[in-house]
RNA sequence: GCCAGAGUAGCUCAGUGGUUAGAGCACUCGUUUCAUAAGCGAGAUGCCGUGAGUCCGAUUCUCACCUCUGGCACCA
């Protein structure tokens, strides 16, 4: 049964230029239900995840704010590290960020590789290029008037007067967006992927994978069909890794080629800490290992093209085999945006609410097939009904019971019923149940079928109870106790990989402690005093976070 | 515009080529008191986006249309 397995499991790297809003959250809610649940499989997991920090948006906010780059990565590097590990427990091996010098190597290795094998070539491209802010432009730094509709706030790249594409040397009259001067066209040499030469395989391994959720393997597919271009993995900006060839120092690489690259780069760097330099390779150059890679669904082609592309250009490592792309995640049936600040975010959540009631809500209502709605009501009803009363309360009731009544602990009985049978085997296959649903990515159908147990246990405890049958048999009320008892053993295990804090929490009050991912063994049960394990969200904490929301609308 | 995904009970979401389409929440009624006024049971609720086609039979397959969401290459 303990064939052990080599699991890594990549989680996306958030960007590094501001707050972490609950969208985020959603998509990667689920890389820690899969790491805690192979650890206790007994699998041996490599869990790394880290913060993007390099990029036009970074220094952009650091010239808005007045401070270098560095600054806003650090400041949000130590943000994301408190909110995602300490706040939502998140259980990374290693997290870890862009700008370290590990990163820097592995990335620039990489690339000489990659420009070695031919698979990065260099070629010359005229941009438009900004005489004001000494800049060259992205498109969508670009406004003009369409050349078709003549629509006069048309972007670079896209009207959205007539929804046409445009060339962005057709534009009449351009402007650069951010000082209003007239763009110029300069050449300029940039380095690029040869993600063409891929073509064939990518589409191959895509259409012949399994494990991926719907959405990434049809968007992939489709991506790849409608033809792989070659994309340029180098800017003329100063904030970024520097190309590792003389000649080219005012030049950087590009973030979406390097952060990917932090899959292996965190990898290496984790081996390292732990003093074993080679560990990575039991991971990535393992053709038996499972790698997972969990992202929200506009990280899609960046995990199964570029990233596949640069593994497949270097050679010898593992594609990813499991792609975990979620939906979106709504607010008030709104699309989360920073600009117009219309989301919730994780520090000021983590501040008025427990994350383990996060934690449920994002996997129970996580957006697993299609987007799915946030709303304050719900979240509140969800909490109090579902998390507390049913699961909390279940637990509760029967802890409390027994440390009232049993100080001393609760033997496990001999003779047992068809009804404690039938409870005790229900129990037993949420294990498999749970599990299978947590390896295929399904953590809402995971979640349910563990709080259908402590549902059967509500409804057996009342069938049961004890509270009645204690006054004239005490010996029958401590088997059915003993019974709930042990199948809160069950939910603590089970719950563990969702609800990390609950688990704990309650081995505390059993002193027990979780060790595999199996069926516990039967004992005497000796409670300690029950804690409350959530508190309700009131109406007044709802009510005022609803306000909040009224008052960004206006 | 092109491509993809979604449109199923009041809400959030599952699901299936076939007898009366599901769950949770909300709602109504009943019931229990060990428990954070929690639990349990029962009930009600749906032209399964619109129109057409294939089929003995479609919510499930095909086509068209409508609405929403995302992508459309230098945007992370």
């Amino acid at each position: 049964m303990s064939t052990e397995r080599k699991i890594y499991i990549g989680a996306a790297w958030p960007y590094a230029n501001g707050s972490l809003h609950l969208g985020h959250v959603s998509a990667l809610i689920g890389s820690d239900v899969l790491a805690r649940y192979f650890r206790l499989r007994g699998d041996s997991v490599l869990f790394v995840s880290g913060s993007d920090c390099h990029g036009t948006p970074i220094s952009l906010e650091a010239e808005k704010q007045g401070i270098s780059p560095s600054e806003i990565a650090e400041k949000y590097h130590k943000e994301f590290k408190e909110t995602l590990i300490n706040g939502l427990g998140f259980s990374y091996d290693l997290y870890t960020d862009t700008l370290t010098e590990n990163h820097v190597r592995v990335v620039q290795e990489i690339f000489l590789d990659l420009y070695n094998k031919g698979f990065i070539y260099e070629k010359e491209t005229e941009l438009p290029f900004c005489p004001d802010c000494k800049k060259f432009l992205p498109d969508r730094y670009i406004e003009g008037e369409c050349p078709k509709c003549h629509f006069t706030s048309a972007r670079g790249d896209q009207c959205d007067g007539c929804g046409n594409l445009i060339d962005t040397r057709e534009l009449i009259n351009p402007k650069c967006k951010i000082c209003g001067a007239t763009p110029e066209w300069k050449t300029t040499k940039h380095f690029y992927l040869k993600i063409s030469a891929f073509q064939e395989k990518i589409l191959e391994w895509t259409e012949s994978s399994e494990g991926w959720r719907k959405n990434a393997k049809n968007f992939t597919i489709n991506f790849v069909k409608q033809g792989l271009h070659d994309r340029a993995i180098t800017r003329d900006i100063d904030w970024g890794i520097p190309i590792p060839l003389k000649g080219y120092e005012d030049k950087r690489i590009y973030v979406w080629f390097e952060a990917v690259c932090g899959y292996l780069s965190a990898s290496k760097e984790f081996s390292q800490k732990i003093g074993n330099d080679d560990l990575w390779k039991e991971f990535w150059e393992n053709p038996n290992s499972i790698h997972y890679y969990v992202h929200g669904k506009d990280n899609i082609p960046f995990h199964t093209v570029v990233w596949p592309s640069i593994l497949l250009a270097k050679g010898g490592l593992k594609l990813p085999d499991r792609i975990v792309s979620s939906e979106y995640l709504t607010l008030a049936n709104g699309q989360f945006s920073k600009s117009r600040k219309w989301a919730i975010w994780l520090p000021e959540f983590l501040k008025n609410f427990d994350s383990e009631t996060l934690r449920y809500y994002l996997l129970l209502n996580g957006a697993e097939k299609s987007d799915s709605d946030f709303s304050w009501k719900q979240y509140q009803e969800k909490i109090n009904t579902e998390l507390i009363g049913h699961f909390g309360n279940f637990v509760h009731r029967v802890l409390l019971f027994i440390y009232k009544n049993y100080p001393e602990g609760i033997n496990f009985p001999a003779i047992l019923t068809k009804e404690d049978t039938d409870f005790l085997n229900f129990a037993k296959n949420c294990f498999a149940k749970v599990g299978t649903a947590i390896e295929k990515g399904k953590f809402a159908e995971a979640l349910e079928s563990v709080f259908s147990l402590a549902e059967y246990g509500n409804r057996y405890l009342n069938s049961n109870a004890p509270w009645t049958v204690i006054k004239n048999d005490r010996q029958k009320a401590e088997a059915t106790l003993a019974i709930a008892g042990h199948v809160i053993k069950c939910l603590a295990v089970l719950s563990a990989p969702f609800l990390p804090r609950t688990a704990k929490s309650i081995c505390e009050t059993i002193n027990s402690s979780i060790e595999r991912w199996e069926y516990p063994t039967e004992t005497i049960i000796v409670v300690s005093k029950p804690a409350i394990l959530y508190s309700k969200v009131e109406d007044s904490q709802i009510e005022k976070e609803q306000e909040l929301l009224q008052q960004i609308k206006k």
